[in-house]
DNA sequence: ATTGAGACCTGTCGGC
DNA sequence: TGCCGACAGGTCTCAA
């Protein structure tokens, strides 16, 4: 589930059952998320109002009264059931609400985490301070990916994956930005800048693709339509999507992780 | 400093 | 039906 897009619409979510009210009860059921919560953290919660729910990259980030953080990661697995009729395996945090909200992080496989921090912890948490630019904000341009995309030696593909070049794009987005832009996962991720650093025109491209993936992905959230959503992922041996391109999606792996893309368009 | 491999955990799916 | 391996959208750590 979780890149950029569902977690930005996770937090939409829980800005409208959490923002504004005061936790009443925090039930812990699993102690062993990724790290392993305080014995503490459910009174520390418990009595606080919520500021603010906001996103950095792919993490979530609750605002509470006293000024710490609670950051939570969803992980590979990690969601949010929104008044949950009854509670079922898996539900591992529950946070009942005094609008009469309730909200439990569901995470089979425990890849997620919550880490409940003080004000300082939390502004020099490395976690996110080494994140790069949020792609959906107008800071983010060519200019922006030139610098990190020029010093790599790897391919687009595990360069776009690093957070610390873009934050919040996973394997999903990352194939679907790729193909969108034309560009092969394979390339040389420094041969979309010129020698004095300046971005080539693919760059730009690449940006844009990325920026649009992204929101039409948000959009999307609303809808729970199933299937594949996508263009690309998860469609080997599937026509090439783009009108007039007679390729065929294959699928290769890079650093243990599944790539599609088609081979006739994307260069 | 980068980079790849393995680890963390559970669930699901395809093949035999 | 049952078993087994491969694989899954993320990050971290460690060795080269």
């Amino acid at each position: 589930m979780p890149e950029l897009p569902e977690v930005e619409y996770t937090r939409r979510r829980l800005h409208r059952a959490m923002t504004r009210a005061r936790i009443t009860r925090v039930i812990v059921r699993r102690q062993t998320l990724r790290y392993p919560l305080p014995a503490e953290f459910a009174a520390r919660l418990e009595g606080q109002t919520v500021r603010a729910v906001v996103r950095r990259a792919k993490y979530l980030v609750v605002e509470l009264s006293s000024g710490e953080r609670l950051v939570m990661h969803l992980g590979m697995s990690g969601w949010f059931r929104f008044m949950p009729a009854q509670l079922e395996a898996h539900d591992h945090v529950v946070f009942e609400m005094s609008n009469g909200k309730v909200v439990a992080f569901n995470d089979p496989r425990r890849f997620g985490f919550m880490l409940l921090l003080s004000r300082d912890e939390h502004s020099e948490c490395g976690k996110l301070t080494r994140l790069g630019p949020e792609p959906l904000d107008k800071t983010f341009d060519a200019a922006a990916l030139a610098a990190p995309l020029a010093r790599r030696k790897t391919s687009l593909k595990i360069a776009l994956s690093d957070q610390r070049v873009v934050g919040g794009l996973g394997n999903i987005y990352v194939v679907e930005a790729l193909h969108r832009a034309r560009l092969s996962p394979k390339r040389r991720a420094s041969t979309l800048v010129t020698n004095n650093g300046a971005p080539r025109p693919a760059l730009y491209d690449l940006v844009d693709a990325i920026r649009s993936v992204l929101k039409e992905a948000i959009r999307r959230q609303a809808r729970t339509d199933d299937g594949n959503p996508f263009r690309i992922y998860d469609r080997e041996g599937e026509p090439c999507p783009r009108r007039g391109c007679r390729g065929t999606i294959r699928r290769i792996t890079q650093a243990g992780r599944s790539t599609y893309y088609c081979p006739v368009c994307q260069r």
